[in-house]
DNA sequence: AGAATCCTTACAACTTATTTACATTCTCTC
DNA sequence: GAGAGAATGTAAATAAGTTGTAAGGATTCT
């Protein structure tokens, strides 16, 4: 899910927003002033888009333009006046987009929806501590490393990782990661548990007579 | 530098535009109904933007977004009326951006610089290490030298190159490739991407079961 | 007809999965 | 808490499956 930003001092307007957003699927994030906006975008907390009231309390909406840029995240400018100066500095400052208020909510809901689809393919990690796994690409790091996983492997452990702390049987194992249909009885599944510990270094505990769980 | 395609029927915008557009350093092309709109962009000539008069004699403007998505030429829709509707439509429908007339000049230079510079990096070049693909003229080089690829080669690579370390199937690839309806059960794909690395020296990584990866 | 392109076949090289086997750890009863 | 018995950990061997690529025939384009 999309977690989005939106920076916005009016609290009728900032519930407004969130609340559209969030009918429309989004996570959203409230912030009231420019200095817990600054907060949340250094708390590292991964945000996809931001929503920036250009007039706000402590730092106007400019200044938060540059953090947000460092961590790569996409910023779209709300702003009451429907003053050149401003739109031009925001949009040459980076802002992908500028909305003028009063607007309508679907038009923000579009501009929001192009933006994102165009910085859409780098938001899809899976942090596991020193692990990450990115589905996209069918790899998974390890401290920054890539760790070279065979299929059977990979999909354990996006099962692992989707189930986080929850026991997974093995018939459940072997029926979400080989199919319905999977015959020979044997340790199949404990082997490959193994290679998976050794080679991520994942904390994959076994819960007898039942099957593991990853603790995390 | 950059070609603007500017689609206006009322001559005075239309030379308004085409004036501040020169002044600012853009090449553009007025064109004042639909069907000269269609000639020039099926006409081969590479534009680099379109700007788009929604409301037009003979063709509208929304008749024209397809023909120039075929092309890769990213689209400003301008309009006369605050029409949501419109709006909503045109930016679904793949245009990067909107504007109401009537608009500050400056505004629009601003729009047309971000949409340039987004559009920049992937419209007339794409580099890959050594090899690089100009996608208009349909030419791959590889240190400078062209490299001679089939149509599949061609635009197997393509895909890669838009998909740079995601993991593709096999199934996709030919979806996208060869279309939707392909019948053998074969190992096509291995042999034209066994040729693509023969011939473009590129890392493409074989996802064990999935399908390739192109490592950049 | 000739050339280019594409698909299939075939087999070698390689990767991955499963079984076997034994060591180790855990669990539960007495 | 000790010990028997069951469950799990894992290395190594074997089996199964995937991928790389050369060669040849079919098809289309010129």
């Amino acid at each position: 899910m999309r977690r989005i930003l939106v920076v916005e001092d009016d609290e009728a307007i900032n519930k407004l927003i969130c609340m559209n957003l969030t009918v429309a699927g989004y996570e959203t994030v409230p912030v009231y002033d420019g200095d817990s906006a600054k907060n949340a975008i250094a708390g590292g907390e991964a945000f996809d888009l931001a929503l920036l009231d250009v007039m706000l309390p402590q730092a106007d909406g400019f200044t938060l333009l540059e953090p947000l840029k460092v961590c790569g995240v996409p910023a779209i400018y709300l702003t009451a006046k429907n003053d050149l100066e401003s739109k031009l500095r925001g949009l040459r400052e980076g802002a992908e987009d500028y909305i003028v208020k009063p607007f309508e909510i679907l038009e923000l809901l579009v501009r929001v929806e192009k933006v994102l689809a165009r910085h859409g393919a780098c938001a899809d990690v899976i942090p596991l501590g020193e692990v990450e796994i990115h589905p996209q690409e069918h790899v998974v790091l390890r401290g920054g490393e890539a760790v070279p996983l065979t299929p059977i492997e990979f999909e354990l452990l996006l099962l692992f990782a989707k189930n986080k702390n929850i026991a997974l049987s093995r018939e459940r194992l072997l029926g979400e990661v080989w199919g319905a249909g999977f015959l020979g009885e044997s340790r199949t599944v404990d082997i490959h548990i193994s290679q998976l510990r050794k080679k991520t270094g994942l904390n994959i505990i076994s819960v007898s007579k039942i099957g593991y769980r990853l603790e995390g």
